[in-house]
DNA sequence: AAAAGTACCAACCGCCGGTAG
DNA sequence: ACTACCGGCGGTTGGTACTTT
């Protein structure tokens, strides 16, 4: 099944490992040459030897005009969060969302700060992101925060907190929702969500509250699951 | 100062859907 | 209709830097 012509083939023909400037030179030159896609040829036409899959990576993740690069702002952050609330891991499509941003990053961020609450670390760093994002929906109604360092004017305001952001959750889902239940979901412009998730992060993270709840990431199914499957239309 | 633990990130892998022949 | 290829996606891994003990 494996053809010639530069996606899948034996590996020991391709480079692998970390890319070299020079290797990032030959790409970028390749596709301000031919443009993107056409990946299974850039290995014929530039000289690399690089497999496709691996030249459109690091093209996408790393080379593509456009990145940015560091850490990401809290309203980023606020996206994320958010959207996988909504979307579960469909990073590449969080990713519209945040213009500059890979779903790698993405993928990589939430998994890193995240996906394993369940094991809380010692590490300072990591005990100080804690501090703010580490409780769970149900933690949080009931008020029974462990290892924190809250103050009692901010643990007076999670349930408020929450209740807001359940609120907009809603208001979001519903603005989301409803064009595509009238059919005219292809003339909505995305990056409305996007803003009016920045919007609302913003009125949280004015606050000074806004890493003060988390939804629980170990569900299975998002309370919006079924929007997942949603069609939507790209910003770019 | 050194070892162990942890965070972060780049890159690889396998799978899937679309599409051209 | 079938097959093979391409492009893209999500999951996972490995390396490096940093922090803690």
């Amino acid at each position: 099944m494996d053809g010639t012509m530069g996606w899948r083939i034996a590996d020991q023909e391709w480079r692998k490992g970390p890319w070299t400037p020079a290797e990032d030179k030959l790409l970028s030159d390749y596709v301000a040459l031919h443009g993107e896609g056409r990946w299974s040829s850039v290995a014929g036409c530039s000289g690399l030897k690089r497999n496709g899959k691996s030249c459109r990576l690091r093209w996408v993740n790393y080379l593509r005009p456009g990145l940015k690069k560091g850490q990401l702002t809290p309203q980023e952050e606020g996206i994320i969060i958010e959207l996988h609330a909504l979307w579960g891991n469909k990073w590449s499509t969080i990713a519209r969302y945040l213009p500059g941003r890979t779903d790698n990053e993405i993928k990589n961020y939430w998994r890193t700060h995240f996906k394993k609450q369940e094991k809380p670390s010692k590490n300072k760093k990591n005990r100080k992101f804690e501090d703010h994002n580490s409780y769970t929906e149900d933690q949080m109604v009931k008020g029974t925060i462990n290892n924190t360092k809250l103050d009692e004017s901010e643990e007076n305001n999670i349930g408020m907190i929450i209740e807001q952001t359940h609120v907009m959750l809603q208001e979001t889902a519903t603005n989301f929702t409803s064009p595509m239940a009238t059919g005219v979901q292809h003339q909505q412009n995305p990056c409305m969500l996007a803003q009016d998730v920045a919007s609302w992060w913003d009125t949280v993270a004015d606050d000074g509250l806004w890493s003060g709840f988390m939804w629980n990431q170990d569900h299975d199914h998002h309370p919006n699951q079924a929007m997942v499957e949603q069609p939507f239309t790209p910003c770019f």
